[in-house]
DNA sequence: AACATTCATCGTAATATTGCGATAGATATT
DNA sequence: AATATCTATCGCAATATTACGATGAATGTT
């Protein structure tokens, strides 16, 4: 069907895995490492840095201004993005709690 | 076209955006936070445990014995389910070090 | 005002994901 | 051997994702 059943599942649970889903793709992963490497706003090169075309770079940048983990400025007739690192902090104690689940359990089994 | 242009990237973008895609499902990060609640090897009672139907978790249990975060060992009739430990921290220590970049970057910007 | 530049949106094609009924395979149990 | 139980796989339908050309909107430049 393509589509989930978000229904039955905790927030959490669904929060999760839409914190991991817009890391899902190496585009956007790759976008945030440069927002972090360049350590300050990034006007217009998003495109050659990565490669790929104007507009699919556009549509990932979109769906991470969406979960708020970046910010864009219009800066003239260029916008300059850069990491939100409030919300980052925020998701950041959502994945690392599921993430340190290992350490609660012992894993004594098979 | 729906087909990501992982050649572009990185082995590390890609193995980053591979690991958070399988988190990336709401049933693939419950199923593991049973495993890790239950703290030992599950056998059969996930599809009572998650409402989706059998062939559904299958389908989930597969992706997450692909990555190599799961174990399955055949028990009588029924299949034993359980972390693999080694892989979940290797997985993990991949995942921190990118959430972590925040650390190092300051973020002067806008 | 006309043009250039930059980014967003629209539309579309190709592929991927999700979910499940039906069925097959494997191992008890009787 | 026949039956029951549990899980995997097949096949399909519905929806989502990815990518990009074409176009539009906004601002800056001449």
């Amino acid at each position: 069907m393509g589509l989930s059943k978000t229904e039955i599942f905790t927030d959490e649970q669904n929060l999760i895995s839409t914190f991991a889903k817009v890391f899902g793709h190496p585009a956007r992963v790759a976008i945030l490492q440069h927002l972090f490497k360049i350590n300050s706003c990034v006007c217009g090169d998003l495109v050659n840095e990565i490669g790929l075309a104007q507009p699919t770079i556009s549509q990932h940048l979109k769906e991470l201004k969406y979960l708020g983990l970046i910010k864009g400025n219009v800066e003239g007739t260029s916008v300059c993005y850069c990491i939100n690192n409030d919300k980052w902090t925020e998701m950041k104690e959502v994945m690392t709690e599921f993430l340190n689940q290992d350490i609660i359990s012992k894993g004594a089994c098979c």
